[in-house]
This record gives structure tokens, sequence and C-alpha cells, in this order.
DNA sequence: GTTGAAACTGTAACGCA
DNA sequence: TGCGTTACAGTTTCAAC
């Protein structure tokens, strides 16, 4: 059931975190198999979870949403109860891609993504209208993207 | 060459956003067409690059990469030398996933994914000497990550 | 790890509105 | 120009070796 991960495995993740398409006779070649072991490992890495899903990356300045922003939170009440619905409640929103609990000054942060300023004041409203018990909401803006990956650094 | 993007691609691109598998056939159902005008929206989304890539999404956890950390930077050189300088190392580190040029108090900030805390030490110690003319460093860290899509929200 | 065969998919030429 | 029909080549899937 828990097979590790040989390097073989690791060299077929990295790939397919580069570049999605690789057909498996492709992927099979690059690591010295034939089709059928190669593919029997890819099985197993998707019945492990190891590969999570395939997506499509879009672009966002096409696509009107390269407005991104970092929202910090801080919060007076730590009760169980609370926590659960502040993250079904922010998870909820599309416009959320990233969500995490922080250690430090802020509680809890989350990286926004919309069309521009006025749509985040719009999320803003909405966000904050529909979540109690923030006591300190603290917006910053990205200018510039400069990097973004979802390749993992194997 | 600069079509518009209609309902039916925004469709496309949403479904693929969520899940890169689906097959040509099904994304034509879904959209009631046939394969073949299907087909023809894909190519023409990729060939402007509003589908930029497809990509297989892993767990940090199994991989034991599952430390985020957020960096943010002060520099007293504005330089456009310096700037690209910058960009271009701190690019070249896998570990940063994400890097944006911000507005506010710090001037950039990046997102680091790592095993734990010693390798977050060390890639720490490896970027800021391979860096020069950083004022302030300051790192805050995620205990617990609550949501990581990669859908933007159409 | 290999072979091979069946089912499914992507690709493209061709007509039709 | 955009859609549907059809056919062919390539790919995935999987049983048997």
């Amino acid at each position: 059931m828990k097979a590790p991960i040989d390097q073989i495995d690791r060299t077929l993740l990295r790939l397919l975190q580069q570049d999605g398409t690789l057909s498996l006779a492709e992927l099979a070649d690059k690591v010295n198999l034939t089709t059928t072991p190669c593919w029997k490992r890819l099985k197993r890495l998707e019945e492990n979870g190891i590969l999570r899903q395939r997506v499509a990356l879009l672009d966002p300045i096409q696509l009107g949403l390269s407005f991104t922003a970092f929202v910090q939170i801080k919060t007076s009440n730590h009760s169980k109860e609370w926590y659960k619905s502040l993250v079904e409640a922010v998870s909820d929103f599309p416009e959320v891609m990233e969500f995490y609990r922080m250690a430090g000054e802020y509680d809890y942060m989350m990286k926004v993504q919309v069309a521009d300023m006025a749509a985040f004041d719009q999320f803003y409203k909405k966000m904050v209208n529909s979540i109690e018990g923030l006591t300190n909401v603290t917006s910053t803006f990205a200018m510039e993207p400069l990097k973004y990956t979802t390749a993992l650094p194997l």
C-alpha cells in the first residue's frame, strides 16, 4: 500500500509538474522504461494521491484577473467552532486562491485574485461582512508578479 | 488574431482548470458542441496563450515539502540593474514558488516551499548571501495550509 | 519488464449552414 | 466563419506472458 517513491518516480513527477501533456511513450522514454511499467507507476502515484490532479493554468492578464492582494487577519476568537466557520467561509470565495493559518503577528493570510482595485474592494466588503470576530484585517497589494510556479522543488 | 473569448470558451477554461484530464469528447459534450469545433477553440486558446500550460499538481506532504514560508524584503537600491539581478537570482531558486513586487511597507514578497525549518534556514542563508543590497528581510511561517487552488475565479 | 490487442482520443480533410 | 460528419493515426489501458 505504502510503496516508497524511488528516483524514477521522482523523475516522472518532476516531468509532469513541468509539462502535463507529455505522453506515456515520451515519459517512458525519458526514464528508460517501456510504456507499461511506466504506466503502472503513474497509476500507483495517482492512487496514492501523490499525483493529486492535472489542471490547466490560465493567463490572468488576458482574462482580466491580474490584481493580486494579500489579506492578513487577526482574531480574538480562537474557538474550534469559529475556526471551522472561518475556514469554510473563506474557502467558499473563489477569489481566495490560497489561505493559511500563520505563525506570527497575524493569525491568517490569504491570497486574493481579482480584476482590479474596485473588484477587490467589493470582495473585501463582502468578506468582512460575512465573517464575525475579526479584530484586525490588513491588505497589501502586488504591483508586479515576478514568478509563479506550481512545481514543487523536487 | 485577437479573437474575443465568448461564454463557451470561458466554460471550457473553467472546466480545464478544474480537471485537465477531461477528454475532447467530454468537453465538447459539456458545451454542446462536437469535437472538431471544440478542438479548434482549444487550439486557439493555446495559441493565444490564454491556456498557458497543463501541469500535474503534487502532494507536498507526501513529498516531504510541506513547510511554507513567506519572505518579505526591503531594499534601498531601486536601480533597474539591481532589480533585474534580484529577479533573476530569486527566480532561479526552485524553492521560491511565488514572487511579487509589492506596494506598501515591504518592496518584495516571496512564497517559499521547503521540507522543514532546517531546510528553510539553509535556503535563507543561501539567498541572503547571494543577494546584495537587502536592508531588511523578514520571514513569516504558515502553520497550516487551508486552501490552495490554481483555478482563477472565472 | 515485454508483447500485443482493444478501446478510446486527438487530428485533419471535407461539406454544409 | 463556425459547425458537423467521417476517417485515420496515435495513445491509453490492460490481460497474458
